[in-house]
DNA sequence: GTAACATCCCGCCATA
DNA sequence: AATATGGCGGGATGTT
């Protein structure tokens, strides 16, 4: 059993944690052996009450740092709003040193560069972070060697990655170390499939995490949370614009700017990422799903899903319905 | 597959 | 003067 163990500081519901998650998670999905599992998955944060479950991959959550005695196999730092301010505590940073020493293999996503940089492991090397702070990573940890234009740098047992995408990719890199391209390239099929648009370029970019959210646009981080507890409301733009208490104009407007994609590509995002987890994590009717994630109707969902993934939400259930439910898988 | 219909969202500009 | 806001038009996109 390989142990992945991701720090989010502290753990909000941004790409960069669930991302790289649901990566290894997936892979845990597809592991054609019966009894083990590849990967045990936990996420833990430094405060307590601030680690969230809800992302759809299974999770042993655990409070705090120190109570971890055993470095995993794989250890992973988040980046996102926190992030920056964890690096400058002594304490975490310690926590994060003595587990980092010891681990194998060490990742850092976006912004969690700084917190890896900040124990002096990074010493030497070189590293990346998201493009917006790669600067300031090099000016504040001169010893480290930063690289801005790179998606994932790897050094010795050490691998930093810019964006959200960039985690993704990286986590996936993992993976195909681990299991063999194959493995890797289903998985990307999956996931990656939510990054891109047909054409091929960027819809969700790293820009999701840009600065600006670190507390200023904090309104519209927990309006996002509320938006996938009620994925069945009403979330037009007019609706969430009064909730927000502002213009439909200008509400869509600064949620672009807050959160980096526009309000309908957003709710769009959050019901079929809902939509696809019920399908492969049990096997409720497709109509029940389809109410419970905000589609009109059945035909709305598979609309959707033929648009953005390129599959009917039947073909989806049978191909990524994880193996310990499937009837019977075919190589 | 098409068509009618609804909603989104961005540029532009006036206003605060 | 400079910036944020709100209304409008209408092509693009999504829904039924």
């Amino acid at each position: 059993m390989h142990r992945v163990l991701m720090l989010a500081f502290p753990v909000v519901q941004t790409l960069d944690v669930v991302g790289p998650l649901e990566v290894f998670a997936h892979a845990s999905g597809l592991a054609p052996a019966s009894h083990t599992v590849p990967y045990e998955l936990t996420l833990a944060a430094p405060e307590a009450g601030s680690v969230a479950t809800s992302c759809g991959v299974p999770l042993h959550a655990s409070h705090g740092f120190a109570e971890i005695a055993d470095p995993p196999d794989t250890l992973i730092l988040a980046g996102g709003p926190g992030a920056r301010a964890a690096a400058r505590d002594p304490a975490i940073v310690d926590e994060v040193r003595r587990l980092a020493e010891r681990a194998p293999r060490v990742a850092t996503v976006c912004t969690g560069a700084f917190v890896l940089a900040a124990t002096g492991l990074l010493d030497g090397r070189r590293a990346v972070t998201h493009w917006a702070h790669c600067r300031r990573l090099g000016e504040r940890f001169p010893a480290v060697t930063v690289d801005p234009d790179a998606i994932f740098v790897v050094d010795g047992k050490f691998h930093t990655s810019a964006g959200v995408t960039a985690g993704i990719d990286l986590a996936l890199a993992l993976v195909e170390r681990d299991h063999g391209r194959a493995t890797a390239l289903t998985i990307a099929r999956e996931l990656v499939v939510f990054l891109k648009r047909p054409g091929g370029q960027s819809q969700f970019s790293d820009h999701l995490l840009a600065d600006g959210g670190e507390a200023r646009e904090e309104r519209f981080h927990t309006l996002g949370d509320w938006m996938r507890r009620h994925l069945a409301a009403d979330l037009s733009v007019e609706a969430l614009a009064e909730r927000a208490a502002m213009s439909p104009r200008n509400f869509a407007r600064r949620f672009r700017a807050a959160m980096g994609s526009t309000p309908g590509q957003y709710v769009q995002r959050l019901r079929l990422d809902a939509a696809r987890r019920l399908l492969t994590g049990g096997d409720a009717p497709a109509q029940e799903i389809a109410a419970l994630c905000g589609f009109g109707t059945v035909e709305t969902m598979r609309l959707a899903f033929q648009r953005h993934l390129k599959i009917a939400p039947r073909d989806f259930r049978a191909r990524f319905r994880p193996a310990s439910v499937a009837p019977s898988p075919d190589p």
